[in-house]
DNA sequence: AGCACGCCGACT
DNA sequence: GTCGGCGTGCTC
């Protein structure tokens, strides 16, 4: 790692300083709320060296600790300040990204030391310490890499403070080394005699044919189909001998040539816009996402500049990085960026970081990669909800998309941002829209009443499934994920028990006698043992079917294999009909799509369930071939009517006022916070420590229950008319789960794609 | 009075 | 993430 300390000679002879930069602020990498940015002064050796962006060592509490520069302060000589000990120039951020990093900071409610986190190499550690020179009674030795709680446990406090003064250990930020694989070399001179070890000799020849200086193991027990414990039989006579090698980064270069249907006049639509840096979302079909991810990156290689492609899953980041190695002229370089490259993640990062990779395809993990030479971003399948991390979960709570648009104004990058049904949201972002392009088929769709009826499957439902795999088509059937919250509607007519207040579906907690209808919104509470409403009947049920169910029915009405696929389960995925939730429409095709419950979809309790419900209605409708049916209490509704015809511009007309008038994005921003722990803690807290520190202009709605009954946990919902407001209430709210939290787990989020 | 412990704010 | 100050409550 390059550093710059006190102890370095190679500033000797540094004069040319224009305007040094002497006292900064610094965000201290402790994943807290409690440590804001602190200052410190840049002495004399450093200056000149030091600017938004760098990485330094700052002592806190008299330890040197790793932290990014974040602001530059005006030079105050009455200030007493510490000085900034070291500079490490390897893990500098460009000054664009620390800014984009502070936002992201300051509209997601995540301590700004978790947000640049996300833009350092992956798995930094930043308590380490090398060890320059031993105290006799130590037991490390000169080089060696050594935690500081190792060292605190083993010297102590004091002494640990007075190793570092004394320059006997300095911080060392430590990247974790390179993934090794192993390499069989053979020995030099063997003439063996195998006998009728055929395996051995199979194995020994195969290395000989290879490369001199050996072969991957790996790839040579692929090659030949031996066993390892036949390779370790050779090295054991001696024969061959095994290396650790660094594994090289996953970095390819594209073999060029295969265009792809569509690309031409994709280009044609994209003409002129990407030189211009500037933000677009574009409508249309999902299928031709891959050639615009082609076309977006050809265009930005021909520029010299890198592309940035985001996708929500890793699995089609990897089916696009393969299409990409195969469109892309000869040359260009390009490497995959997520969480399932382990090891081999930090060698992709410093290639893209040092300019080496042309084209980046990545998850969200991949937003805030430092690329020196970015040119454009592009989202495929921008609505995605896998693009935002739970809260809790590894990664940001912020829609990699609304990364992307800030990156792009902040760094002067164009933005292409790709759906068929492109979130709400984006009318309020000020970003404008590219000519939409239609789909190029729709099937015939059957929308089938279920009014009056209490059956699961109509006749017409049945009947399209048995002429489908009759004529050898394959069925895909789609299944809402039910779990808490789902809402309760009439047998007879059909109406959703909803809330007199918000006029939203309400949500049923609990079961029998306890069962209560709560407002996900406002809290609005009812007993859910009352008759409908509307007819008067008493034959509510709750929406949404199970997988498990509707396969085992469809088994047995059918009398074929009836496979499943849902997020955490697949078995006999090959079968003429499979039921499955929102994964079964997302990358495949089916002759006939069958939804036996549109309105789970549709009618969820909570924010954002319509839209949801009309963009997977919509991607059920594209990933059916020939004909899609319908099953519905609700035939009338405007999101399934809207979806059913793809009609885009028709849903936004009739949503975004419901929105307007609900208060929700793209309108006005809400946080939802969840805190886990006893009721009345729970009530306390945020009676006494969030409502009277509310900055004016946030409203908190009542406190509900969330989540299972077993954990016992309480949500509230923020809202204010600025994002940064309701992230700023919501940092309040994110504080009671510190340390006089008796037991609280607080979990935030800000404008959460679903409430 | 003397000391352990937990809570809490400050740390630059 | 760490430290020290302070109040509480217990022991000598």
């Amino acid at each position: 790692m390059a550093r710059l300390s006190g102890h370095s000679s190679r500033l000797a002879g540094t004069t040319e300083i224009i305007s040094p930069v002497t006292e900064v602020r610094v965000a201290i990498l402790i994943p807290t709320h409690a440590l804001p940015p602190l200052s410190y002064r840049v002495p004399e050796h450093l200056r000149g060296h030091v600017r938004l962006g760098s990485a330094v060592a700052a002592p806190l509490s008299g330890y040197s600790r790793l932290g990014i520069v974040v602001g530059v302060e005006e030079p105050d000589e009455d200030r007493d300040l510490e000085d900034v000990r070291e500079v490490f120039e390897d893990l500098a951020l460009d000054a664009g990204l620390v800014r984009v990093c502070r936002w992201v900071c300051e509209v997601s409610a995540v301590p700004l030391a978790n947000v640049l986190r996300t833009a350092l190499p992956p798995g930094l550690d930043t308590r380490s310490y090398r060890i320059l020179h031993p105290a006799p009674d130590w037991s490390w030795r000169r080089g060696s890499v050594v935690a500081r709680g190792a060292l605190r446990r083993a010297l102590g406090p004091e002494r640990l403070k007075v190793a570092e003064e004394a320059a006997r250990i300095e911080l060392t930020p430590h990247c974790p080394p390179p993934a090794s694989e192993e390499w069989t070399v053979a020995a030099p001179e063997a003439a063996p005699d195998f006998g009728r070890a055929h395996s051995q000799r199979k194995l020994f020849e195969e290395l000989r044919a290879g490369e001199a200086n050996g072969v991957r193991s790996g790839d040579l027990l692929a090659a030949t189909g031996a066993t390892r414990a036949t390779l370790l039989r050779l090295e054991r006579r001696g024969l061959v001998r095994f290396e650790k090698r660094p594994a090289v980064a996953a970095v390819h270069a594209a073999s060029g040539g295969v265009k792809l249907e569509n690309e031409d006049f994709i280009s044609r639509d994209l003409d002129g816009f990407l030189e211009g840096a500037e933000a677009r979302f574009w409508r249309l079909p999902t299928v031709d996402h891959p050639a615009v991810a082609v076309a977006v990156a050809r265009s930005a290689v021909e520029r010299g500049e890198q592309a940035l492609i985001l996708a929500p899953e890793i699995e089609g980041v990897e089916r696009l990085k393969g299409v990409l190695l195969e469109s892309l002229p000869e040359g260009c370089s390009v490497a995959a960026y997520h969480s399932g490259l382990g090891r081999g993640r930090t060698a992709v990062y410093e290639a893209g970081r040092a300019g080496e990779v042309d084209v980046i395809v990545g998850t969200r993990a991949a937003a805030l990669l430092p690329l020196p030479r970015l040119g454009v971003i592009c989202v495929v399948d921008e609505p995605n909800e896998a693009f935002r991390a739970e809260p809790g979960y590894e990664g940001l709570p912020l829609h990699a998309r609304d990364i992307a648009l800030r990156r792009g104004g902040d760094g002067g990058a164009s933005v292409v941002l790709l759906s068929p049904t492109p979130t709400l949201r984006l009318y309020g972002s000020g970003v404008a829209e590219l000519p939409a392009r239609l789909a190029s088929s729709w099937p015939a769709v059957r929308l089938v009443d279920m009014r009056g009826t209490g059956a699961v499957f109509s006749a017409t439902f049945l009947d399209a499934c048995r002429s489908a795999v009759e004529n050898g088509g394959r069925v895909g059937v789609l299944v809402n994920r039910i779990g808490p919250g789902v809402s309760v509607s009439c047998n007879r007519c059909g109406a959703v028990r909803s809330c007199p207040v918000c006029d939203l579906p309400l949500a049923l907690h609990g079961t029998g006698r306890l069962a209560a209808l709560i407002c996900a919104r406002c809290g609005h509470r009812e007993a859910a043992s009352e008759n409908c409403p509307q007819c008067g009947s008493l034959r509510l049920s709750v929406t949404g079917l199970a997988a498990g169910k509707v396969r085992a029915e469809l088994r047995a009405a059918l009398e074929v294999p009836v496979g499943l696929l849902t997020a955490g389960e697949k078995s006999e995925a090959d079968a003429p009909v499979v039921v499955g939730t929102t994964r079964l429409v997302q990358n495949l095709e089916w002759a006939l799509v069958c939804v036996p419950d549109a309105d789970s979809l549709i009618l969820g309790s909570s924010i954002g369930s319509v839209e949801r419900g009309f963009r997977t209605l919509y991607r059920a409708a594209e990933s059916a071939r020939i004909r899609l049916v319908v099953q519905t209490r609700n035939p009338e509704h405007y999101a399934l009517q809207a979806a059913l015809r793809s009609d885009y511009r028709g849903f936004a007309a009739a949503e975004l006022p419901k929105l307007r008038a609900l208060g929700y994005p793209p309108y006005a921003h809400l946080a939802e916070v969840v805190i886990s722990g006893p009721g009345n803690a729970v009530r306390d807290a945020v009676e006494s420590r969030l409502r009277p520190k509310l900055p004016l202009g946030v409203r908190m709605s009542a406190l509900v229950p969330a989540g299972s009954d077993r954990s016992s946990a309480w949500r509230v919902l923020l809202r204010a008319d600025e994002r940064r407001e309701v992230a700023w209430a919501a940092t309040i709210a994110a504080r009671l789960g510190g340390r006089k939290a008796n037991g609280l787990k607080v979990l935030v989020d800000v404008d959460p794609e679903e409430v």
